[in-house]
DNA sequence: CCAGATCTGGAATGGCAATTCCAATCTTGC
DNA sequence: GCAAGATTGGAATTGCCATTCCAGATCTGG
C-alpha cells in the first residue's frame, strides 16, 4: 500500500535547493499571470519575463504548458485556503460564517472587484479544455467544501442545529453562492451581488438554527 | 422610442440576403465552438470549418475576433433568454422557480453537465480580457435577472410575499446560486451542486411566503 | 437589366507561441 | 574534492494564428 505513495512524487527528492526555489518562482509569478489574464492569455514567454527565467528552467520543472497549468492550480488551491485560515477551520456558528464571507467581500472590494475568485476563474476556463485539471479542481473545490460542512456538522452535534438541516447540501449551497455571487461581481465590479448571494444562503442556513 | 431602435443597428441595412444567412452561420458556429472550447481554444480556422466559409466573409463580417466574440455574447444571451421562456416571464410562484430550475438541471444532466452555462462560462473568460465583452456580459445578466426580479415583485404586489423581502437581492442571490451551482456542477460532472444551490435560495424565498 | 455595392475564395504575410537542443555551470552526496 | 546529476542560458525550429489583400462572383435597387 505504501509502494503507491512512492511512486507517486518520486522525484521530488531531486530538487535541488535552488532548484526549488525557482520552481516556485515560476509557479507564483504564473499563478499571478494566469490570473490576472487568464491561462489562454499567458504564454510561457510571458512566465519566463515575469520569473526572471529562461524556457528551458519552465520545462526542466513542469514538462509543458499543461504541468504548469496543473501546478498552478494546486498552488492556488493551497494558497487559497491557507489565507481563509483560521476562520475557514471555525465556521461553527452563524456569526462565523458572516464574518468569514465578510472578510472575503472586503478583499474583493479592496482590488476592485478584478479577477473574481482565483479558483473558479480557473476551473471555468479548465474544465472543458483539460482534463486532469478538472478532476484536480473538482478535489479544490473538495477540499474547501468540507471545512463548510464540517462546521455545520458540529453546530448540527452540538444540537445548535436541526436534525432536519442536511448540512452537506447546505455547505455545497454555500460555496456556490460564494462562487456565483464572485462571478457576477467580478463582471459588475461590485461585491453587492456575492453580499446577497452569501447573505441569501447563510440566513437559509440560520433557519435551521434552533433557538 | 422607436428612434433608438433604428439607431441601435444602422449598418444592418447593408446586410444583403445571402449576407444575414452568411453572418448568422459564423455566429452559430463560433458560439458552439466556444461553448466547447473556450473562447481562448477557438481559432478563426476552426470558426471558418465549421461555418464552411473563407477567413475574409468573417473579418467582412465581423472586423475582427474581438467583434466576432461579441456577437456570440449577444447571440448566446438572446438564445438563452429566448429558450427559457415562457417559463422566465411567469416566474411569480414558488412552484414556477422550482420548476423553471428543475428544467434546466435537467437539461445540464442531459449533456453530462458538459460545458456549464453559455453566459457564465463567456463571463468568466472574458471578464478581465475584454472590458467591452464584460460591459456587454454585465447587461446580459441584468436581463436575466429582471424577469426574476419582476416575479418576485408581482408576488409581493398580490401581497403573497412578505414587505420585508427584499426581492432584489433574493433575484441576484438566485441568479448566483444558479452561476454557482452550474459551475460547480460543470466541474463535478454531476448536477447535485446545482440542485442544492438553488434549493436552498428557493427555499429562502419561500420563508419569505405569507401563509 | 445594370451599375454600384456586397460578398466570397484563397493565398500571402508577419508574428508569436510552444517546445527542443545542447553546451556550460552549479550542487550535492560520498 | 569529485563525479554524477541538477540547473541554466539562449538560440533554433516548427507550426499555427490573426489579419490583410485583391480579384472575381453575386446581389439589389431603380
Amino acid at each position: 500500500m505504501n509502494a503507491s505513495v512512492e511512486v507517486e512524487k518520486p522525484e521530488r527528492r531531486r530538487l535541488t535547493k535552488p532548484g526549488r526555489k525557482t520552481r516556485e518562482r515560476i509557479i507564483e509569478a504564473a499563478a499571478d499571470l494566469m490570473f490576472h489574464h487568464g491561462v489562454g492569455g499567458t504564454s510561457i514567454p510571458d512566465v519566463q519575463a515575469a520569473a526572471a527565467v529562461s524556457a528551458s528552467q519552465i520545462y526542466h520543472y513542469f514538462g509543458d504548458k499543461r504541468g504548469l497549468v496543473l501546478a498552478v492550480v494546486d498552488f492556488q488551491t493551497d494558497t487559497k485556503l491557507d489565507q481563509q485560515r483560521p476562520l475557514l477551520d471555525n465556521l461553527d456558528s452563524i456569526d462565523a460564517l458572516r464574518a468569514w464571507c465578510d472578510t472575503a467581500a472586503d478583499r474583493q472590494d479592496a482590488m476592485g472587484c478584478v479577477g473574481g475568485c482565483e479558483i473558479g476563474s480557473l476551473a471555468s476556463e479548465l474544465a472543458e479544455t483539460d482534463p486532469s485539471a478538472r478532476t484536480d479542481l473538482a478535489v479544490s473545490f473538495d477540499r474547501w467544501e468540507l471545512p463548510i460542512r464540517s462546521g455545520l456538522a458540529r453546530m448540527q452535534a452540538r444540537g445548535e442545529l436541526s436534525e432536519r438541516a442536511d448540512v452537506a447540501a447546505l455547505a455545497t449551497a454555500l460555496l456556490a453562492a460564494i462562487q456565483g455571487g464572485m462571478l457576477l461581481s467580478q463582471v459588475r465590479r461590485s461585491t453587492t451581488a456575492y453580499r446577497h448571494a452569501v447573505s441569501a444562503v447563510i440566513d437559509h442556513i440560520e433557519s435551521y438554527v434552533i433557538a
